[in-house]
RNA sequence: GGUGCGUUAGUUCAGUUGGUUAGAAUACAUGCCUGUCACGCAUGGGGUCACGGGUUCGAGUCCCGUACGCACCGCCA
């Protein structure tokens, strides 16, 4: 029996009993002529005593241990004299009899403790070491315990989970594809799949009817906080629903998992929110809605008056921050210049402090009677103490997208994006179709596959960009967690969309005939969701970045830095699969 | 492709206006200590100040470039 029992579990109870305990050394404290030794595995720490006067040949190899080394012991599971309530197994200790040295250890890059980790480039470069310490470890658990708590949800209401391939073809649409050379076809290529998204429809096609996979999908963009080249989706897809079934269902789901691991009950329904709304009062389509400061749109109080900043605008709006008229003109400025940064890009802000009389005083207010600026107070419901922060701008979108920053901004500063807060929405309607200049042409807002509204189908020949389509985002504290919509089911309207796209006939049947022709054969309306499982365990565990619950994340560069990944490939590889590397010169 | 911040001991960081031998904490090593649990005390070792160039009598400090890291914009159907 290599051990009896875990670090973690022995109580008071167990005194007198005889255990054999592993672990990692945590920690050893030589007292003289005692040792205390730290033992550690996932479960807990246990503290082991040597004691000179009992034992001193083995108190003087307990001596010698270092930290991170592995052992094994055997001993008696002692009442403590001195108890430590901070852990679970505080009551207790291990009078040693036996020491098994099972490994020994280099000193680590860092201390494996939870306030002392070194930075992120070396806990990368030594992941196994990071990976020890309990504050990542739990993040792991919780990761666990979400895809548990997943499965069983979607296994209670009929799910099926079916494997989708990892090799798949690459598709033009969307993000770059990760490809991956076929020896056997020489020149040719698969790529990782962006999402197992034709893939689920052609499983409806087949009859599974409700379809789930927690699955890794693969995109071959520039990397973020909240963005890794591989990341997990669980992946769902029903047939004979429609939109409000697909919500319902993944609702349903997020309340689950709410309950179950965070032990939050959310009883409401969630929150809806046309796409247009959300653009319109928050200026994002994944508005954060732990907070208020709703726009306030000013065109008709404000223009006219001879300010021409905003007399010459296109849009004037602004939101109103509680109880911020305290707010002090270095930390106004600081807030200008904010807004000015050129990742933001506004010109300016005008502020206006509503004072303890009601009175409100502005940075412009020899442009504005105190008439106008009662107006503008009444606009936002705004009482004594609460700041109006406004901007303007000669383009109504870049101007809201402006405003949102600014309301996300303030909103930190006073403390209002609390992470034991919960806000969850529904973002429903999305336009269809989106203008890409780069492309110059239409493109899928989220994917060619989304079907269109019924009453806006007419719209498809006359206005395209008008047409909203049966899509939805589930948004919650301003993150995208997960979104889906109903998809095309009928192969006239899917070849009609690829139209539309800019796809020839010949192009739409190449690249996404597999699928026209499925729908040939008899497919169900259906229609579906993926949830982001990365994104949720970050939002459930408070995390900055969802690298922290991944076992081994890429850096910013999307490399491994630990494997040293991506690397170049020896020149037999190269031959075998008959590739020629032709690296660009250097300018 | 772009913007910002950063890079000093194994690690986390400080380093003033550019001026003597670059510091602290922690980790590590050695010794002392029989109830510690972030033990304590003492001693010690440990530095290409990321790299390259420039300004200067003199650069960790100022300037330019490069590399790397982080955050963000573009991008992410």
């Amino acid at each position: 029996m290599f051990r009896s029992h875990t670090c973690g579990e022995l109580r008071l109870s167990d005194a007198g009993k005889s255990v054999t305990l592993a672990g990692w050394v945590q920690r050893a404290r030589k007292m003289g002529g005692m040792t205390f030794v730290d033992l550690r595995d996932r479960y807990g720490i246990t503290q082991l005593v040597f004691n000179d006067a009992v034992n001193a040949e083995l108190c003087e190899r307990a001596n010698h241990l270092g930290r991170e080394f592995v052992i094994q012991i055997t001993g008696e599971v002692s009442e403590r004299s001195n108890k430590n309530m901070n852990i679970p197994t505080g009551e207790i200790e291990i009078i040693v009899s036996e020491l098994n040295m099972l490994n020994s250890a280099v000193t680590p890059p860092f201390t494996i403790e939870d306030n002392s980790d070194g930075g992120d480039d070396i806990r990368m470069k030594y992941r196994y070491l990071d990976l020890r310490r309990n504050c990542v470890r739990q993040n792991l658990e919780l990761r666990h315990k979400m895809t548990m708590e997943v499965r069983r949800y979607l296994d209670s209401k009929g799910f099926l989970e079916v494997e989708t391939p990892m090799l798949v073809g690459s598709t033009p649409e969307g993000a770059r594809d990760f490809v991956v050379p076929s020896r056997m076809n020489p020149g040719q290529f698969y790529a990782l799949p962006q999402s197992p998204q034709t893939l689920k429809q052609l499983l409806m096609v087949s009859g599974f009817d409700r379809y789930f996979q927690i699955v890794k999908c693969f995109r071959d963009e520039d990397l973020r906080a909240d963005r890794q080249p591989e990341f997990t989706q669980i992946d769902c897809e029903m047939s004979f629903v429609e939109q409000e079934d697909v919500i319902s269902t993944f609702e349903g789901m997020a309340k689950h998992l709410f309950k179950e691991l965070r032990g939050v009950e959310l009883n409401e329904p969630f929150l809806r929110m046309s796409w247009a709304d959300a653009m319109k009062y928050y200026g994002s389509d994944k508005p954060d809605l732990r907070f208020g400061m709703k726009f306030v749109e000013l065109m008709d109080i404000m223009k006219g008056h001879g300010f021409s900043v905003f007399d010459d605008a296109a849009y004037i709006g602004g939101i109103c921050a509680e109880g911020a008229a305290s707010y002090t003109r270095k930390q106004l400025d600081q807030l200008t210049d904010f807004v000015k940064r050129p990742q933001i890009g506004a010109k300016g802000m005008v502020y206006a402090r509503v004072e303890a009389d009601g009175n409100v005083k502005s940075s412009v207010d020899k442009f504005y009677s105190q008439e106008v600026l009662q107006q503008m107070k009444e606009a936002f419901g705004a009482k004594p103490g609460d700041l109006i922060l406004i901007l303007s701008g000669p383009d109504v979108m870049k101007t809201r997208k402006q405003l949102c920053e600014l309301r996300l901004e303030v909103a930190r500063q006073l403390g209002l994006r609390d992470k034991n807060k919960f806000a969850c929405l529904w973002v429903i309607d999305f336009p269809m179709f989106e203008w890409s200049e780069e492309e110059g042409r239409l493109m899928a807002m989220h994917h060619p596959f989304t079907h269109p509204k019924d009453e806006d189908i007419p719209l498809l020949d006359t206005d395209p960009a008008a047409v909203r389509a049966d899509a939805y985002d589930m948004v919650v504290n301003g993150v995208e967690v997960g979104g889906g919509s109903i998809r095309i089911h009928d192969a006239q309207l899917q070849a009609k969309m690829f139209e539309i796209l800019g796809f020839t006939p010949e192009r739409a049947q190449e690249q996404f005939g597999f699928l026209m022709n499925a729908f040939k054969y008899g497919a169900p309306p259906h229609g579906g969701l993926a949830y982001g499982l990365d994104r949720w365990v970050s939002l459930f565990a408070g995390l900055d970045s969802i690298r922290d619950c991944i076992a081994f994340p890429k850096n910013n560069s999307g490399r491994d830095v630990m494997l040293d990944a991506p690397a170049a490939l020896d020149q037999s590889q190269l031959d075998e699969l008959n590739l020629v590397v032709d690296l660009k010169e250097e300018k």
